[in-house]
DNA sequence: CTGTATGCAAAGCATTTGCAGAAAC
DNA sequence: GTTTCTGCAAATGCTTTGCATACAG
């Protein structure tokens, strides 16, 4: 997917959604933070550097408006807060999450295996998936060497 | 896994933990409902019906505890509430669920697949995986075929 | 201009916690 | 008998909402 402004701005155009400031803002942060997966707290924590009256409930309505377009995917961690990552591919898919048990770390991975499984189970239970969440959870390299010391 | 009373008591036993009327109660509504996802809400109701002075705050320190004992598992369909199902098999695996965007129904699946998935990700990324959970969104046959008429 | 977006504060939910009384073992 | 458990109510943490004002198109 392309994320540069003149773009998105078509994005928010087509939708009858106003590009404002405080939007802006949010989404530079999630150009910025690529790899991360930032909590509302966080976006609004990051926001607040430059533009320090960006209130929390509108860090969240624009959160939930980039997830709609699919510029953002909401993430859940089971950490009871809700985590959002830029939308690298064009279609909803390949979020995979390797969480670490000692540290939390939460390493990314691709896949390729998945869409056959994909196929697999939709043959076999009549069920027509159009996205995946797969979360494993263990131990990191990092935390390994620690416990083994 | 054996889920008669004698078996439980005695994993009770083994951790210091009372097997009170309370839990008992909570454990027989999960061996009743082997096949459900039952919240804390779900549980507080269905056990009001036998004893309506079971106060929410014990379900949830109940259900809590039966996790760590690993007679029920945790499930997370992220729609803002926690889940609970008895655990059939001794190791914490296995939980693979279809959700149905349309309909919300979660239907269960049997995988074998993923544990070759788990090996090759573990070699890859140095990552030691102790359990994961999938979930797959899409539409349920039922719904697919409304969609259709 | 007009409807949408914002900030603030208050409300909403699921879940957790403090505490005094109750009850397993 | 003691320590653990319970019920209640209050507190917590994340998220949503109502409303008057501000502002993008």
């Amino acid at each position: 997917m392309n994320f540069d402004l003149s773009n998105l701005r078509q994005k928010f155009k087509d939708r009858d959604y106003k590009l404002t400031p405080q939007r802006q803002i949010i989404l530079q942060v999630f150009i910025d933070n690529r790899d991360k997966h930032l909590s509302a707290e966080d976006v609004h924590n990051i926001v607040r550097q430059q533009a320090n009256d960006i209130g929390l409930a509108t860090v969240y309505r624009t959160l939930e408006l980039l997830s709609e377009l699919e510029i953002l995917q909401k993430i859940d961690f089971g950490d009871g807060r809700s985590r959002y990552e830029i939308n690298e591919t064009s279609s909803p898919h390949h979020h995979h999450h390797l969480i670490c048990l000692t540290c939390g770390r939460v390493i990314e991975f691709a896949d390729d295996l998945m869409e056959d499984l994909e196929n697999i189970i939709a043959e076999n239970s009549n069920f027509s998936i159009v996205d995946h969440q797969v979360k494993f959870y263990g131990y990191c390299q990092e935390c390994q060497m620690k416990r083994d010391e």
